[in-house]
RNA sequence: GCUCCCGUAGUCUAGUCCGGUCAAGGAUAUCGGGCCUUCGACCCGACAACGCGGGUUCGAAUCCCGCCGGGAGCACCA
């Protein structure tokens, strides 16, 4: 019998600064624009590992700010982030949405306007980003707090449009990072936003608006991804200016699967478009898909978990990730025969005793049972191992030798003829079939998208929706759970080899 | 160009903070062998790395300096 193996023991972590168990306030931040994929797994399970190493609470923060022309904000999502997060088992202690926080972020406004810090600028953006690099101020830099609140509320009260004003925050304009000069704070927009309308007009930017929540919500330690670590600075040059020591920042580097081009607008796209299965197609590499192609939760744990929090950026070949998960599912998977681009092949002098094989489920675990399997005589096998194998004298996996023909057209579904050739087991190459009595089409989306037709054994019409098979030789595959048990054609996902 | 980050085998990673136990461990890939009626699994074995150059030291993957290489950011996006 296969023993399971165990799971490669993960190594601890580094600790987290000033880390004390039950006090410990994680969040995670996604901007609600598509499904959560493979690349913001490691965001889920680095927050989740600390959340429970130390006891810790785990907020869901909605960075759902209204975004801009290019980066809206979905509706649909918001529900979609929360499923995928319930799918890897990472439940939160509260959910927030920083479309619901705006007022917070105004007093905060007030604060740093007061303290002087800030000013209302009135460049066009073009000009705004040349005197940036230059490091000019612009003329509303010497503005004093009681000008710039009454500009601030005039902002706030609709007195000036889309791209008008904005309220910045004056840094040093001699700072290297030009990145960093002057950066701007709130800035106004009319887009419909889908949760709040247009009750909002002046937004803050991200970096202003993590300096008040990561307070607010008493955030001990900010995990994120290292593409932030500018707004770590920011924050804390808010925080330093108003005498608030905030929270340390941990960040790990970006994490690509080299197969997975993943493009969260190009998914949107195809998805709303239709032109893709939802978002759990493959395509999109999307959490869901993956549940979908049956790689668990677990496998995509560890794989993630394994990078620890390296900040190189690196790309791993999507193999690890299927290593991963086959040493938790091949001890489970149930083995089917499955053809693809099936071509009849009737073995006339097919012995009358072989009419009925009994297979196991599994080499190993015969705990997992057996199935019979009707034989009449008449096959399906793969084309492709016909075309390689034309001539040649090859075994049915399980069951008799055969003598394939010579020839063997390159398309067409008239029946071959075949002659039997013995049942002893010899090592000659090994063909799935399924057999003409009673063989069920199968409808098997790859992970390109493109669905690949075949024929396997009856007893893949008795698989559970969701359930995991392995069709030998082919690779592991998940019947899609919105598939009733004995319909053809069965449907699958493919997982991996 | 500017700012920041990173450089351990094909790909990831442990070790680097507090130099010796690291003639560098693990995973994955690849190759060979075994086993099994799968091209899967399992077992055994092999291959394979501290970017380069200086310095400090009895001793450096670990400390210092320089160089080279790679990445990310440089939005009134997040």
């Amino acid at each position: 019998m296969a023993a399971v193996r165990p799971t490669r023991a993960v190594g601890e972590l580094p600790a987290l600064a000033g880390a004390e168990p039950g006090k410990v306030v994680l969040r995670m931040a996604p901007f609600p624009s598509g499904a959560l994929h493979i690349g913001n797994a490691r965001m889920i399970f680095l927050n989740d590992y600390y959340r429970r190493r130390y006891d810790g609470k785990l907020l869901l923060v909605f960075d759902d700010t209204v975004g801009s022309e290019e980066k809206r904000v979905d509706n649909e999502l918001f529900g979609v982030i929360r499923q995928d997060l319930e799918h890897c088992g990472v439940a939160v202690d509260a959910v927030h949405y920083k479309s619901d926080r705006l007022l917070t972020h105004y007093a905060w406004a007030e604060r740093v306007i007061a303290l002087g810090a800030t000013y209302v600028c009135f460049c066009p953006s073009a000009t705004l980003q040349e005197n940036r690099r230059k490091g000019l101020a612009c003329a509303e830099r010497t503005q004093s707090p009681g000008e710039t609140l009454d500009l601030w509320r005039k902002m706030l009260s609709g007195g000036f449009g889309v791209g008008g004003a904005v309220l910045r925050l004056k840094t040093d304009l001699a700072e290297p990072d030009p990145a960093f000069r002057d950066r701007v704070l709130f800035r106004i927009s009319d887009l419909d936003h889908p949760r709040v309308g247009h009750k909002w007009r002046v937004w803050p930017l991200l970096e202003f608006s993590w300096a008040v929540d990561d307070i607010e919500l008493g955030v001990s330690h900010v995990l994120r991804g290292k593409d932030l670590v500018m707004e770590d600075r920011m924050q804390r040059f808010l925080w330093q200016l108003l005498g608030i020591e905030g929270p340390p920042f941990v960040h790990w580097g970006l994490l690509r699967v080299r197969e997975a081009k993943i493009s969260k607008s190009k998914s949107y796209a195809e998805v709303k478009s239709g032109e893709y299965d939802g978002w759990a197609d493959p395509r999109t590499w999307s959490l869901a898909s993956l549940v979908r192609r049956g790689i668990l939760n677990d496998a995509v744990r560890a794989f993630t978990m394994s990078f620890g929090l390296s900040l190189a950026d690196i790309e791993v070949p999507a193999e690890t990730l299927y290593a991963e998960n086959r040493t938790r599912i091949d001890p489970i998977a149930k083995r089917r025969m499955f053809v693809e681009d099936p071509v009849p092949v009737v073995v006339d002098d097919f012995p009358a005793d072989l009419r009925t094989v009994t297979l196991a489920n599994h080499p190993e675990r015969p705990e997992l049972g057996e199935r019979a399997v009707a034989v009449d005589g008449t096959f399906y096998l793969p084309r492709a191992d016909l075309v390689a194998h034309a001539g040649a004298t090859v075994r049915l996996k399980d069951l008799s030798n055969i003598e394939l023909p010579a020839t063997i057209p390159t398309d067409g579904v008239a029946p071959l003829h075949a002659t039997f050739a013995g049942r002893e087991n010899r090592r000659i190459p090994r063909l799935q079939w399924a057999s003409g009595d009673g063989a069920v089409a199968v409808d098997l989306l790859d992970v390109d998208g493109r669905h690949r037709h075949g024929l396997a054994e009856p007893s893949t019409r008795d698989a559970a929706p969701g359930e995991i098979l392995q069709f030998e030789r082919v690779g592991f595959v998940r019947i899609e759970t919105d598939w009733s048990s004995g319909m053809t054609p069965v449907r699958v996902s493919f997982g991996h080899p």
